[in-house]
DNA sequence: TGCTGAACTCTACGGCTGATGAAATAAGAG
DNA sequence: CTCTTATTTCATCAGCCGTAGAGTTCAGCA
């Protein structure tokens, strides 16, 4: 009768990281920053709340480890802009709603909405990822002077749609059916981009 | 030598519930649901907590109290619509930036963002709000099948405007001059409203 | 004047929070 | 085999949270 050990490291291999990052990137996703606890992460990944210290030093750590943009811009830019200055519009508005319709980029996104929306230190997060990741490139391809003040309002008009649609739930946008919001938004986009302001 | 008391009614004219309430609505509208707490508000109100209590009976229903339009929407939409259905994206989006530029205006929009971002029960309040206070009269107004659907299309690019200059402030749209914004969106709101889908 | 209820303070409870430090155990390098 | 290091658990801390209850004082009315 060898007694069970209450302590100390397992045998084999260890998912104990995975785990708790996709423990997190749910629970911050769907709750925000405040309102997901480093216990409840722990508990969801069947783990101690201690690892977490240890393998990340603190929240705001593991935080900032796990948000990402569902999305790899530097890849998905160019097929957006391949059709030519004047499909810009069609092309983001429909990935961006793309994007919002699956369950792992709506959760992704909102969980950066979401923590912008509570933590000031979130906010300066997210601010400088979607500058440099998404609106500088997207900037840098529109051979207009004020580019990056038009790629601005485009973040803008996307990130209202995902307030409207899916955080507030505003009806009838809510309800919708995706390729109409994208019909909806794309020619707003498009001007934003390549139009008269 | 009279002690002074140190419980108990206070003489004179209360200004007890103003104090709160002030109090509540900067805190709410700064911080968010989340990271204000009722010690807080009480103590810059310079009241005890449980008098939030006493009064208020518990921390949503005083949120519910506090959380309000930084405008009057039956007493704005009229003027708003005064000129002709051509004129209304223009003077629609010069009235939101106006309204985010006014300190009192801002913050009170932007508790509503805040809390709707980040606790599920402040989301449906908003929802509510917005959609019988602002877009249902607005689509009551407009003389077309898909009114509703039209104006919660203005109430995203509003929104996102919100959060793109304020919350997030991102560059260069959150330092751009006001009325340069307001021109920018116009044609969006103006085209959501009366132009083709 | 006396009574009732509203305004107000104090204390405190139970619970959850993020974080720390020590001890236990196994993996892996030498 | 031994030693170091990484992983894991446990116990616990100090702090804040929302809220309840009891007690104190005053205003307004009969």
């Amino acid at each position: 009768m060898t007694a069970r050990p209450r302590s100390g490291r397992r045998p084999g291999d260890s998912k104990t990281r995975e785990a708790i990052l996709a423990a997190a990137r749910q629970q911050f996703g769907e709750q925000g920053y405040d309102r997901t606890s480093v216990r409840s992460i722990a508990a969801q990944a069947g783990v101690d709340p201690a690892l977490i210290t240890h393998f990340h030093g603190n929240k705001q750590a593991l935080f900032t480890a796990v948000v990402e943009l569902p999305f790899e811009p530097r890849k998905v830019l160019p097929r957006l802009l391949a059709d030519g200055p004047e499909q810009v519009g069609r092309h983001l508005a429909e990935f961006a709603v793309g994007v919002m319709e699956s369950p792992d980029g709506r959760r992704r996104l909102l969980g950066l909405v979401r923590a912008a929306a509570s933590e000031p230190e979130a906010a300066r997060l997210v601010r400088e990822l979607i500058t440099t990741e998404i609106l500088g490139p997207l900037a840098a391809a529109l051979p207009v002077e004020d580019a990056p003040y038009r790629a601005s309002l485009v973040g803008s008009q996307v990130v209202g749609l995902a307030m409207a649609r899916y955080v507030v739930a505003v009806e009838p946008l809510a309800s919708q059916r995706p390729e109409v919001v994208a019909a909806s938004i794309a020619p707003t986009l498009q001007r934003y981009l390549t139009g008269p302001l």
